[in-house]
DNA sequence: CCACAACCTGACCAAGCGGTCAACAATATT
DNA sequence: AATATTGTTGACCGCTTGGTCAGGTTGTGG
């Protein structure tokens, strides 16, 4: 007792092996794409034969869908802080901590979102019209809200909301060209806070945020 | 005379088919990754048979690297205008201009060079290493410059730069979001505009451009 | 301890892949 | 007109892929 949840060893497994099949898949997405990844590189990565792969998802596009709405989920968590704030500085500047972060901790599921979108995102495309759409709308109307308050300048918030993801995601999907451009190293501890701080100071002065 | 260069019926003909096999490779390299594309996809949209193709490009790799290196070339031209300037106003909002238009002109080629820096650019390092890093280490220098005149404020050139790159090309490579946030309409000329300025206003504001 | 269900996997298969090639057609050169 | 060069293509090949399946193993509930 006192372990969290009573589990039978068969639930134990199964849990285990989806987690390994998982965090296996989401690499090998992220590094060959949907068209370049194999079962084989995955079933190896993750240290089980390939035909049980099969066993627990049935094919490699149930397997891909999984991957892409988990990170999503992940994605779309990270604008909570987003909500605790009652000012621009507060939730925008939180809110690009937390997607940096993110961009940080779990650059392999950023680089398979960025490339399903790119690819026209043709196994999440309802959930970008119902559910990113929705989030989106919220998002705009509070910074409109700030906007009509007086406490940030004038700015189309859809644009901003652009920006806001398109910089922070960069630093994953773009890492491998800024690692290389920052003498093939990779950003250290101290390098990220100023990438951080470089980006909020850039955008929260930019939308006069008070 | 008189219509620019004389070609044989050969040479115009071969000029032809490699603009159509290129043009094909992009699009579908775009749409599927290099993974996911295939000779005979590739082969069916520029209208000719897969063994006309491995005629003039040996191998789906040698395609595919110099689809690449055409994008790289018009995405590294395009900061002419950013030498043209004096100030970081004329400089970097040209440059936004400059990287917008071609996001808006060249979607396909945009994905194909983001799709290769996310799975570790393995067929362009090299360029990476050599004429991205001097191109960064000019403009970051010039950026510099203009911090020390006073014309704008003190912020890491190369973050900058980062943001500059993401915000722009994030209307290619995630068109297909932003579409289907726009009530799945393509972004009207107005809107390009609209886009445009908003980059523009946060960005020169967020560092204080004079 | 038993019977049943859940789980595992080596061997296999059809389909599609990148790439080759021999025979042929078109153009250029002499 | 004859010849050499370059361009074209259907048919083909070896290989890898996603996916299947029969038969065995392991765990569970009674």
């Amino acid at each position: 007792m006192a372990d969290g949840a009573r589990l039978t060893k068969r639930e134990e497994t199964r849990r285990e092996n989806e987690r390994a099949i998982l965090a296996a898949a989401e690499k090998v997405f992220a590094e060959a794409g949907f068209g370049g990844a194999t079962m084989q590189l995955i079933a190896d990565l993750a240290g089980l034969p390939k035909a049980n792969l099969h066993y627990y998802f049935a094919t490699k596009e149930d397997l891909y869908r999984r991957v892409v709405r988990d990170i999503f989920e992940i994605w779309l968590h990270a604008a909570d802080v987003f909500d605790l704030a009652d000012g621009p500085v507060g939730g925008i500047g939180a809110y690009i901590d937390a997607k940096m972060e993110i961009s940080r901790r779990h650059p392999a599921g950023s680089k398979v979102w960025a490339s399903e979108v790119m690819h026209g995102a043709p196994v999440i495309q309802d959930y970008l019209e119902t559910t990113l759409r929705d989030w989106t709308d919220n998002r705009a109307a509070r910074i409109q809200g700030w906007i009509d308050a007086g406490r940030m300048q004038p700015v189309d918030p859809r644009h901003l909301l652009y920006m806001l993801w398109a910089t922070t995601q960069h630093y994953a999907d773009f890492g491998h060209q800024i690692e290389t451009l920052n003498g093939g190293r990779p950003l250290t501890e101290a390098e990220w806070q100023a990438a951080k701080a470089s980006v909020k100071t850039i955008i929260l002065r930019g939308i006069g945020a008070t």
